[in-house]
DNA sequence: CTAGCCTTGAGA
DNA sequence: TCTCAAGGCTAG
């Protein structure tokens, strides 16, 4: 039977990502799986796994490992006691309701986010700030301030960095099995409301009125907020690699701040595609798409982590760095060519800052902005979205548990995330200015990164793409 | 054994 | 009466 409700259709299935054909079992899941679950229970088989029980469950391997499909459809949360022990036929089971809401829930997510796209469409405050771009934007070569203390150099320095590709595994890590694949496992409420697959009530999302800061929040959120680093962690580690940087390279002459700058980005750089590498999700994916996701949104994501610390733990009028040292706006701002962006990333911050956006909204954020299923040529391009609709998901759950305002927030959120990507654009061009002024030290991710989008965007064919191709500059 | 299609029947 | 999630059937 063809599923015709509407809302949720376009919904992979948790367990294998083939088409979706109605409720079974506790959740949307395909015709086949449906079927496989019944035999399964009906039958009282029993499998074993010839590998390693981590088997890959998709549509074309599904048939390989009866075992470790049977362990996924339970762990996605199809339900044993929905298969009838008296095989009766026809009418309704207890499920009912709890379909019911489910359905409810994923029409009102969707009608928000699509809401919220809208808007940020129709905006036209957001269409005059994408047209501010300063078109008269100088390449001066003008240092920018230094910091106040520990001055490290960066011309002549011989830093050689790892290539993205020797940062990421080397082999497919798609042979894992999906530790979380659906959404529905924390989005359908149980029968009884006290057992629901991953421990969301449903329910909580109906009562958004109420400020629930502080209690439960989508099981995702969690998830995404335990893969950031610890910021003190973070702090550590980038300090003692600029130290170490600044004892080898002493000898080099005098530093330069916007190189010293360069070198503090390439070292956040490598932490992101750690945190990224590490990360629920994308560590399923395979490498070729790791990279095409990374090449794709570094500038977003590395403009993110500067925007969400000044948010988080700036104070008004200074540049908090990641090392934990603090720059005067007012000298950063004052130098040729970033005036502009430093302006608009100022008043981005204090949009920011103004609503509260917090550790969790942050991580959400990261999630929606690494998994771009506009990236062209995505081998998983499916997963891939079917992800980012899930962070976006989680980010509105999470929005309509903690604020007051139903869509507001939310919307507030994705076009702060529209500013972002505009801003970071902003910024690779000043930073394409400083490359070809030779201003930003070689050899390093930064400009790795930076060729590779330049590649992306052209559909030109570049070596930085390839899964195992070296810095080529 | 799989998976697409068919039949059934309680509840809305 | 209609819906749709159960179980059943069967070709491949």
């Amino acid at each position: 039977m063809e599923f015709r409700h509407g809302a949720g259709v376009e919904e992979p299935c948790p367990v294998c990502g083939d088409k979706v054909s109605g409720y079974h079992y506790g959740l949307l899941t395909c015709e086949s799986c449906k079927g496989f679950f019944k035999r399964t229970v009906q039958n009282n088989k029993k499998y074993t796994c010839a590998q390693s029980q981590s088997c890959r469950v998709d549509v074309s391997q599904r048939k390989r490992c009866p075992f470790c499909r049977f362990q996924k459809c339970l762990h996605v949360g199809m339900r044993l006691e929905a298969v009838r022990a008296d095989r009766i036929r026809g009418g309704r089971n207890k499920f009912g309701p709890m379909y019911k809401r489910d359905r409810a829930l994923k029409q009102q997510r969707k009608a928000l986010i699509q809401a919220s796209r809208f808007r940020i469409v129709s905006s036209p405050s957001l269409g005059s700030s994408t047209q501010q771009r300063d078109v008269t934007f100088t390449c001066g070569l003008h240092p920018v301030p230094i910091l106040h203390c520990n001055p490290m150099q960066s011309h002549g320095i011989s830093y050689q960095p790892p290539t993205l590709s020797s940062l990421l595994p080397s082999d497919s890590p798609g042979v894992q099995q999906y530790q979380c694949t659906s959404s529905s496992n924390w989005t359908i409420k149980s029968e009884h409301g006290n057992n629901s697959a991953a421990g969301f009530d449903s329910d909580e999302l109906y009562s958004r009125h109420l400020p629930l800061r502080g209690l439960r929040m989508p099981q995702l959120v969690t998830e995404f907020v335990r893969c950031d680093p610890d910021e003190q962690q973070l702090q550590n580690k980038i300090t003692a690699r600029l130290l170490q940087e600044q004892t080898d390279c002493e000898k080099h002459g005098n530093p330069s701040s916007f190189g010293l700058m360069c070198l503090m980005a390439d070292q956040t750089l490598f932490s992101i595609v750690e945190w990224a590498r590490t990360s629920i999700f994308f560590k399923q994916l395979k490498v070729n798409d790791q990279m095409k996701l990374l090449h794709s949104c570094w500038s977003d994501l590395l403009l993110l982590d500067v925007i969400s610390r000044q948010v988080l733990y700036g104070k008004e009028g200074s540049l908090l760095l990641v090392t934990g040292q603090e720059m005067e706006l007012s000298d950063v701002a004052s130098h040729a060519g970033v005036a502009g962006l430093i302006q608009r990333g100022q008043e981005l911050v204090e949009k920011l800052h103004v609503i509260k956006v917090d550790r969790q909204e942050f991580a959400c954020i990261k999630f929606i902005v690494l998994f771009n299923p506009d990236v062209k040529q995505l081998e998983d391009h499916r997963f891939i979205e079917s992800v980012q609709e899930q962070a976006e998901g989680a980010l509105l759950e999470y929005t309509l548990c903690t604020s007051s305002h139903v869509l507001g927030r939310f919307a507030h959120l994705l076009l702060c995330l529209s500013e972002l990507r505009s801003l970071s654009a902003l910024a690779e061009e000043y930073l394409y200015c400083k490359h070809l002024g030779g201003e930003v030290p070689c050899n390093n991710l930064l400009i790795e990164l930076f060729h590779a989008k330049l590649g992306m965007n052209t559909q030109a064919p570049c070596e930085c793409l390839q899964p195992h191709g070296g810095i080529k500059l």
